[in-house]
DNA sequence: CTTTTATTTTAGGCAAAGCTAAAAATTATC
DNA sequence: GATAATTTTTAGCTTTGCCTAAAATAAAAG
């Protein structure tokens, strides 16, 4: 088992993160990882030599099998991290992203085996993402965008996109988290904004907070 | 707060273990950090511009005051990770040390202060070793070599010196483990070995495992 | 189907951090 | 106190990984 640089697992991850198994722009990459075009041509260079990409100049990049293998132990180290953070040093969800870029470095199979098992085996972080399971599978992406239900569905929150520190902050002042129930009241047709009503009362949601919240019917 | 390299905390870490706010050598140094005395003289260079050592050529490297507080930090860290290993994920006392030599390098305050938390405030490491507070101060180093007692003391174990992975296997094979308590029956006059006693029988220490075994009175 | 614009790659530099081999300074020995 | 042995430093080279500026290629516009 290599051992790799954090540079190169950065490079990996916003691969995955932008093209999946896609092929992906070199100013794509550049704009993702916070360098220079030219940065990111040696950096593919070097990573196609290791065999985690392919490398078509002027084309672009795609991750190989073996980067794909790589770049879903990444994300399960990450997820399982933001998992802990949260779960265990009651962190903010807003706030473990930083941190989890961090760790996600960590090198140890035994570590991120322990500490699934110590989080339960947890399929979804604290966003509702999936974790990947040892093996690369991945668990199912949980839910549909609020908009989306009809008036009068109950639905249970499962998921929210990372939709920068705002939205996170609007979330918390709204008390909106995960595993909350509400009834859909109203879906309005003007602004697609939708009404949510709880035993406790009810209140709006704009367009653009449904988009990033996903739940599904209960 | 500035932020260092992993090369430069494990340095100051080295130079701490080594003189603690003592001058040490550059040969000493080179060996503890497992590089060659070329690459060490251009380092401490580097740390000398920042303020974290002192140098004086052909004579030795000391820290300075800044760089003895960011050793310290680096230790509390280490030996927190150390505790959360074992506590936590229940890896054993040989395994911590090269995982926390990773974790040690993660930056964040609050990471840490949650982590101290979460373990309980926890004064001594798996290990027994102290762990360094917030402001830097050092709860006691405990015990005293088991050689060090006289024959009928009660003593209880409290701390052992990392004295190599062999070490841990016979401290295991032995079923010894912090915080087991011993009635000391004989100190051979011939060898220096110690024969403990306990409810279930006894059995005889050598003078090398002894003198990596710390106790006090109980 | 050229020409302009945008993207990507090359070329050449720089800093961190390591190395080897040679020179300089210190310490030890006679 | 002069010479031998050890330690430390300098000098010069390597790799990673980033940068800027210039050249090459691809895409868009006329």
């Amino acid at each position: 088992m290599k051992t790799h640089t954090e540079s190169e697992e950065n490079y990996i991850k916003a691969l995955y993160h932008l093209g999946g198994e896609q092929p992906v722009s070199n100013g794509d990459l550049a704009q993702r990882v916070g360098a220079k075009g030219s940065s990111v041509t040696q950096a593919v260079k070097r990573l196609g030599q290791k065999d985690l990409v392919n490398v078509v100049p002027y084309k672009g990049v795609q991750l190989t099998p073996k980067g794909i293998r790589l770049a879903k132990s990444i994300l399960r180290k990450h997820r399982l991290w933001e998992t802990f953070l949260v779960d265990k040093l009651g962190f903010g969800w807003d706030e473990v992203h930083p941190l989890a870029e961090q760790l996600e470095h960590i090198q140890s199979e035994e570590l991120v085996d322990r500490l699934f098992q110590f989080l339960g085996s947890p399929k979804h972080d604290p966003h509702g993402d999936p974790i990947p399971e040892r093996d690369g599978q991945m668990p199912p992406v949980l839910g549909q965008p609020i908009g989306a239900f009809t008036a009068g569905a109950e639905i249970r929150i499962v998921r929210v996109e990372d939709a920068g520190s705002e939205f996170f902050d609007q979330l918390d002042t709204m008390n909106i988290n995960l595993g909350n129930t509400y009834e859909i009241r109203t879906i309005s047709a003007f602004d697609a904004s939708v009404e949510l009503g709880s035993p406790t009362g009810s209140f709006w949601l704009s367009q653009s907070m449904c988009a990033n919240i996903y739940a599904v019917q209960s």
